[in-house]
DNA sequence: TCGCAATGCGTTAACGTACACGCATCGTGC
DNA sequence: GCACGATGCGTGTACGTTAACGCATTGCGA
């Protein structure tokens, strides 16, 4: 398959007739080598194949590298950036060994200005402790775009969004499109016919506003409808919205909520005739509902292994060199009462 | 949040006031020190919260890990074998430098003799080019025992399935009973209160009877019905079977398929009344029945992820010695019409 | 008591790369 | 003709672990 024992510099030294002090300047670009005996070490390197041992590079330069995640404060949406939190933990653990240090930055997802704040304290310097890389949490979607452009030498994995036209090392997170085609068309066989909602937490948040599109999509092609559009800024005045939508003409018949408030949406539905929800994330408040038949269906994403995955996405390109897929696919992860028992102790019945 | 710079070899040494010679044989547990000694050298190790530096221990190390995959062949189940193969090369591809080498033994999943005889083959000997863990798919459940068995020294892990009873390492899979509940579920929406069959292909694979099982609980549970059973152990069985059903009473309102043959399932039914379908795996014969509305709904199953996972298992296990989740729940990743287009390009529309 | 084996433990040379040093050589300016 | 900087390249050491090697010390039978 792929050759095992592949060459060491000491190999290029000789192949080049040249030291591996030499092999090492070529390679690395560091001066002080003439051009000839540069092309030379770079044909010796190319005819053995040579790539560069990263275990033993690492061993010797032992810096630390340092990353800075950007996300909601963990207890937001109902504890869902503390799930994404216990990703990034758990990938830290096994790179315990691997120089890579994840400092946590947390902002308010309802307050650009506490975003800012921290976005100013990132150090892109050069020092041993500067940051190397960004894992960002987009919800707040012109605030973001600044940051990376701020930060444009550092790479940026972005999760749990998207965050078009920026440039960015990788993004890891579920297709908003999809998960809106989804939820639509489960909510029409569980009301065929129905007139249907979709309901947004904070506007900026592009992803969301994706997933309305793609919910919005699915009955523009199959019936011509069109679902009606309730947003807010806050949960509060969500709960807010819905309990005085319930006072008015027409009736809803199902909700498609975007995020994680799909509880907050079933409890203003207390009282009232039930409606079928089809919502997102399997915190704490969902599941129960979940439970208790007041929600219908949850899509879950994987923030555990999001989390991970971004930290991985970092150190793979930072630190191994290699070159990184620019698109993580989350699958739709679709959660019901009976299925909530496969998602963990704390969610068991 | 987790200390960066971890002790070393030399400093547990100092610390136990022996030398790294003494430190290395106790931690590796190879004889030749007196017990108080190791007791000595054990309690500085934790003391310190000493871990091996996995990149220098590779580096010296530089031996050749030789993992065997057992699968069924790639092009069984519609191609769904060659998309596990495809995450075992990417691993492989990305294990380029640490010295993991993958053998594919194919095996005929209608044919335990086939089985048997490639399994014979596996050199769990000493040598150079020795096996040192097995990736394995056991839809052939009484054979697969018996490999685990037969070679209890090796790590195994098993994908796609389930193998109670064995000692393995690990297992990486959807769960079968969640997606037999879901797939009740979403049919039960589709035809409320109508009659179902499930489809089984190969008695002997113990996953798909679990998904079977699954399916049937949802409706014990739920209405008290008891779903049909449709049993084959060949795909063109199971055509003249389900081809025979059609001219039979009662109608059958619709269908779970278990596994890929899904749209063989669909193909038997063309000329009768529609039902709906639901079933398993994106190869791209189900992938076109979905596209042309034959197909409702398929359970994807990220064959690619698990093959990936599955060398990563064994390469964290036997080469960096981490310890291992005995699961690695795959999610259910429910594939309509509508969003086949974010299952890449070969499916686009 | 001697001798040989077994046991206990320290020393050391790799593994492949990074990087600081330092020795040549050559060209240039005064 | 000498000093001096720039250029070219080799040497040496360090990173942390592994494992072979070999020097002590102890045990035990004869």
């Amino acid at each position: 398959m792929v050759e095992n024992t592949s060459a060491t510099m000491r190999d290029v030294a000789r192949e080049a007739g040249v030291s591996i002090g030499t092999v090492d300047r070529v390679l690395h670009n560091r001066g002080r080598f003439s051009p000839t005996t540069g092309e030379r070490v770079r044909a010796a390197a190319q005819r053995l194949n040579f790539l560069p041992n990263q275990a033993a590079s690492n061993l010797k330069r032992a810096k630390i590298y340092t990353f800075v995640a950007v996300l909601p404060h963990p207890e937001q949406d109902g504890g869902f950036w503390s799930q994404v939190v216990a990703g990034v933990n758990r990938a830290i653990q096994e790179l315990a060994h691997h120089y890579v240090r994840v400092q946590f930055a947390h902002y308010d997802r309802f307050d650009p200005e506490s975003f800012e704040q921290i976005a100013a304290e990132i150090d892109p310097g050069a020092s041993d402790a500067a940051t190397l890389g960004i894992i960002l949490a987009p919800t707040l979607r012109a605030a973001s775009r600044r940051l990376v452009e701020r930060y444009r030498s550092l790479p940026v994995v972005v999760l749990d969004g998207e965050l078009p036209e920026a440039d960015l090392l990788c993004s890891i997170s579920q297709e908003s499109l999809e998960g809106g085609l989804l939820a639509a068309k489960l909510l029409q066989l569980m009301s065929p016919g129905g007139h249907f909602a979709s309901i947004v937490v904070g506007r900026e948040d592009y992803h969301l506003l994706r997933r309305r599109a793609g919910f919005e999509t699915y009955f523009a092609a199959h019936n011509g409808a069109t679902p009606e559009r309730i947003e807010a800024d806050s949960e509060s005045e969500l709960l807010a919205r819905i309990e005085a939508r319930y006072t008015q003409a027409p009736p809803v018949d199902g909700f498609f909520v975007t995020n994680a408030a799909a509880h907050i949406v079933a409890r203003a539905a207390r009282g009232h005739k039930s409606v079928p929800i089809v919502g997102y994330d399997l915190i704490e408040e969902n599941a129960a509902q979940l439970r208790s038949g007041e929600l219908q269906f949850l899509i879950h994403q994987q923030p555990e292994h999001q989390g991970y995955q971004a930290v991985y996405a970092l150190y793979r390109h930072i630190v191994l060199g290699e070159t990184i897929e620019p698109q993580l696919r989350i699958p739709v992860d679709l959660v019901t009462k009976e299925t909530l028992q496969f998602h963990g102790r704390q969610f068991d019945s």
